[in-house]
DNA sequence: TTAAACTTTCAATAATTATTGAAAGTTTAA
DNA sequence: TTAAACTTTCAATAATTATTGAAAGTTTAA
């Protein structure tokens, strides 16, 4: 394989993955591009390399700067707008978890704890319903603490004992 | 918040979230109702309770068993089919976690592996996109790893200390 | 100031994904 | 066997989500 199969790959692969981390492809796309070039990149570039609108462009930079994975650089003498991603891998990994959780786990665990605090009827069906939730809510949110901590760890010695460890 | 008002909002929260762990809606709401249910469910229930086809049902159901997490019970003296969830959590994460892993994660990570391997031209781009490609897979190598751990261990004594020690 | 170079917005449209429901298929009781 | 009770399949359609591209907006150099 040569480098623009891999490179072509590559992106097309982390695109497809973005759903798994919670964005939409183009947004995906356009990270991965960056985090594999080897200089900021305007729109025209992002816009040429990935075959997409200016308007999608545009928005989904904005999305991406939003998530605080990409970054305004100014490219002296030049006019336009240059952009790069976060290049260090646990910082990315970091951000994601921290966005990730404050978008979706977080409200999802309010919602089951509100659930699960309703008066207890004595009757069957709302005593599964507050004990399944609960149990939800209990999981939900030790795996949240967890993933955020792991990730937090600048040095990451945890993970790494851990995964020692265990393997 | 009585009875009817938390049934609904949790399981249209759960089936929003569904995305979050890689199902669609319909397949989250199923598996939402089954498990705040005190008994099996058949076909005819589900559908009337979420308003959702027949056809919605049987697929959704299908897939559901796929994953591991619904199954077929028989109600003596019924004909027809009846279906319940795996009603304990820890267990839920477990097969939750080990799919994604097999069905996603995994997948990625062989993509990752291939283009981080492409012959080294000594160019900056190919030297840039190696090295990237192999942060990530490095990352994502250890984040599967640790959740699958994590979510294994049955009595999940190491998550428990992780948590207590971090808190 | 102004006009060229750029970015953003957003209505229209395209692409994707989920859902329906009727027809075909399967199972079981009699 | 057969016909009633059930489940599955799948083409058509609806719903949702992503994308385009032109118009409006903004910035900056001269």
């Amino acid at each position: 394989m040569e480098y623009p199969e891999a490179k072509e790959k590559f992106i097309s692969t982390w695109g497809s993955l973005g759903t798994l981390w919670g964005i939409n492809k183009a947004m995906a796309q356009i990270q991965a591009l960056l985090f594999i070039s080897t200089k900021p990149l305007c729109m025209e570039d992002i816009m040429e390399d990935l075959k997409i609108s200016r308007g999608n462009t545009s928005m989904n930079l904005r999305q991406l700067m939003d998530w605080g994975i990409v970054t305004k650089v100014l490219v002296s003498g030049e006019r336009k707008e240059f952009f790069t991603t976060e290049k260090d891998v646990q910082e990315l990994a970091r951000i994601v978890a921290k966005e990730r959780s404050r978008r979706e786990i977080k409200p999802v665990i309010k919602v089951l704890e509100e659930v699960s605090s309703i008066k207890d009827d004595n009757t069957e069906k709302t005593r599964e319903l507050i004990k399944q939730t609960k149990a939800l809510k209990d999981l939900t949110d030790d795996l949240d603490t967890l993933m955020n901590k792991l990730v937090n760890q600048k040095q990451n010695w945890l993970t790494k004992s851990v995964l020692k460890f265990m393997k």
